[in-house]
DNA sequence: CAACCAAACTTAACCTCGTTAGGTTTAGGA
DNA sequence: TCCTAAACCTAACGAGGTTAAGTTTGGTTG
């Protein structure tokens, strides 16, 4: 380990703390706060400084989201305890909820908000543990496999971005017009339970 | 009708002009194309004109959402004349979808973007003819007085926030992740029809 | 060891954006 | 005829993302 992985690791370590700027910023103190200046700010660099580190404002944020979808399941640990896989569905979804419920802008950017396309991935995929949506397709391949729904429904991506879509539906509607008195809103918690036990009766045998 | 009259005619339609600018380039060049100035080169006026006609710029967008979320009945004109309330519904969302397909950067506006609180409605509400929501209401009402749905689900809000949140969900999280290669996204029909379906069977009896 | 060079910064500036201050025109009313 | 308020305008401010150009720093190499 000479001077040469030291640069290395010192870069990524830089990164991070870019990267934790932006986040404590965008929960703390909302969307707009999250800015290039008020990053370096905290970080006690130039605002230029961030630029070695990524491309544009865009990158970064994708970057931060990608980082923060992976970490999603490692908040879900006490899921993986639970034996039958519908109640297991549900759980998941409830923490996804709750998710939204603690960290509303966090969510905004991670799942409302489009990021342009940008074609570098260094990190791991498909794994339960580091992989939101591999977690979510676990629990329903396992729900399949024990015939717990509608044969018709087999296809577990299929199944697994509806689910997702339905939960996500209630909590970023929530997100994007709660302050909407057009509506006559019910409680969040309310309709999302809702929702997931719409689903779950609708796919199930 | 005197010059009084006149002068509140002009003034109702030089604020629609700048909502159709708006409009126009949200639908045409995207959501980063609405920008005072631009809006105003449109209609050919200094960017400063916009502000005696609309507050600010969250003023305008807000306006412009509700504006646009009234008339969405009036593209779903076909569908009043089916019978059956659950069929009645199906097509309703599959005309929701087909608008988040057809202008994505108006849904995205209208569905998925935050917007303060305004205190000043002046538009109508509750006409099922120019309200969406009164429109999806009394259909949700519809199928509830036929007793169609379980009997737990007797809440024409609750069932009708539902529905809307599940469509909306598999429809917003198109548009703001569909550059995403990280999920191996089905096609949206698809699981706009797969949402509409397992939502129908886990409501009904 | 000295020269070099790329990495990792900095300062200063540019451009666009939302918005405001202050001035000007215009038309209806006293 | 004068006045006033509505409906605009020009000019500018400040904040934001980004870039150009220069500076430091530490490892590498002749």
């Amino acid at each position: 380990m000479g001077p040469r992985e030291r640069r290395v690791r010192e870069r990524d370590e830089i990164r991070e703390k870019i990267l934790d700027a932006a986040r404590d910023l965008l929960v703390g103190e909302g969307y707009d706060a999250v800015t290039m200046r008020r990053i370096a700010e905290k970080i006690e660099y130039s605002p230029t400084a961030i630029y070695f580190h990524f491309r544009d404002k865009e990158a970064l944020l994708k970057r931060l989201c990608e980082h923060d979808f992976l970490s999603l399941p490692r908040q879900f640990l006490a899921i993986q305890e639970i034996a039958d896989p519908i109640e297991k569905l549900k759980a998941t979804g409830k923490a996804y909820l709750q998710f939204g419920i603690d960290c509303p802008h966090h969510y905004r950017l991670m799942f409302m908000t489009p990021h342009p396309p940008i074609t570098e991935h260094e990190l791991e995929k498909n794994n339960p543990e580091e992989d939101a949506y591999a977690f979510l397709k676990a629990i329903v391949a396992q729900a399949i496999a024990a015939k717990r729904f509608k044969p018709e429904y087999k296809d577990v991506d299929l199944v697994a971005q509806t689910v997702w879509a339905g939960v996500h539906g209630a909590v970023s509607l929530h997100i994007a017009k709660c302050n909407d008195d057009w509506v006559d809103w019910r409680p969040l918690k309310n309709r999302a339970e809702v929702m997931i036990d719409v689903l779950v009766n609708g796919l199930a045998r």
